[in-house]
DNA sequence: GTCTATAGGGCGATAGAC
DNA sequence: GTCTATCGCCCTATAGAC
């Protein structure tokens, strides 16, 4: 259920980054979509702004709020694409690879979460959502959200409950990593071998990710 | 390195300065980080109010702000408490089992940290902070409470990297179960196998956190 | 459909009494 | 040392023009 549409604004000389640019609306919509997920990956759910959001898209902040109904309505539907891109990058890595074993499956799995890690406002809004909790909406999203990839390890990937259990362990801590910005202390030879360790992979990432913005 | 001073001193009879005050400053200083480690636990950095510490303190607002002189100072105070509790805990059980081996420590350490568990607001507090690490003071000692318990779980615990990042990693996936209150999905067969997995100790805790409130 | 202007409410912090 | 009163800012959401 990819909610995602090819947006025909490609063909325009300029990026459809201003609102005087001619767009359709449903593209208009993914675009404040896109921007919100930055804003609530960076500050959470109750430090981002509408109007971080709004200036982030290109548009005004009442026209966020009137998009979307409310600010906790603009979160959900952030979790929601947020969710759903996770989903439907594992169902394409686990169908890709229909006679994998368990191990084979879990390096593609961790892969394709090292991709979706390079956006980091997808996975540190689902991040924010799940210490959330204490917000009812918020926090029937998030445990909605955790338990989907959870069902999707154990069922479409075949994994054990320990195995599931530990992929995604290993992924709150990568997210971990990324949300404190563990990259700036990549100088401590302490912080690198643990860096190094969580995922000698993302590592470059890690740093990466710390230092932008 | 311990940052706080035992508040349970009896070492002077304590002088009362007042006839209303029949509390030593310093005991209710303990008292409001106490209350304001609960509320940031509960709402997060950004989400938790001043007012609302105060009130769980039994003080006025402007006395928090005061004694803290920001609300952020209060918060790296509660964090500071934390990382105290967490290492001054961990640190006893290593002293207490200085012939176990590895697999006895990590039964020891997760012992210790479900009982940290049970205090919600330590925990959360920590893992708000982790998220926040776009706040430059915040991540700051966010990455320094995450190193040292890495650090001691290294050296002193004589854990490999990989033993001491499964370790963090499984604790991380601890904190979110309760961050989300994933309890309060026992009923669903998936979640039940999800919190009976990842702590068969914890599972009622994990339960009881959820619908506490 | 998208904007400007602004209402309305909440929050951190300050001033000052006692 | 602790309170009451209050300021001034910021933020969500609404009203209404174009």
């Amino acid at each position: 259920m990819t909610l995602i549409k090819p947006s025909t604004s490609t063909a325009h000389p300029t990026p459809p980054t201003s609102a005087t640019t001619r767009m359709r609306v449903e593209d208009r919509r993914e675009l404040v979509i896109t921007a919100a997920m930055a804003v609530f990956g960076e500050r959470g759910y109750v430090g981002a702004t509408t109007d971080a959001v709004a200036k982030a898209a290109g548009v005004s902040q009442p026209y966020v709020v009137r998009m979307f109904g409310t600010k906790e309505a603009l979160f959900l539907a952030v979790l929601h694409r947020a969710v759903d891109r996770l989903l439907t990058d594992f169902t394409a890595v686990i169908d890709a690879n229909p006679d994998s074993d368990t191990e084979q499956l879990r390096l593609g799995l961790g892969n394709a979460y090292g991709d979706l890690l390079a956006d980091r406002g997808l996975l540190l809004s689902l991040m924010h959502a799940f210490v959330a909790g204490s917000d009812p909406a918020i926090g029937a999203t998030a445990r909605a959200a955790f338990l989907s990839v959870y069902s999707l390890l154990r069922s479409r990937a075949r994994f054990t409950a320990e195995e599931a259990r530990d992929f995604l362990a290993h992924g709150m801590m990568l997210n971990t990593m990324v949300g404190m910005r563990m990259g700036l202390e990549i100088d401590d030879p302490v912080a690198r071998e643990l860096v190094e360790c969580v995922s000698p992979i993302n590592a470059d990432l890690i740093v990466r990710l710390a230092t932008d913005r």
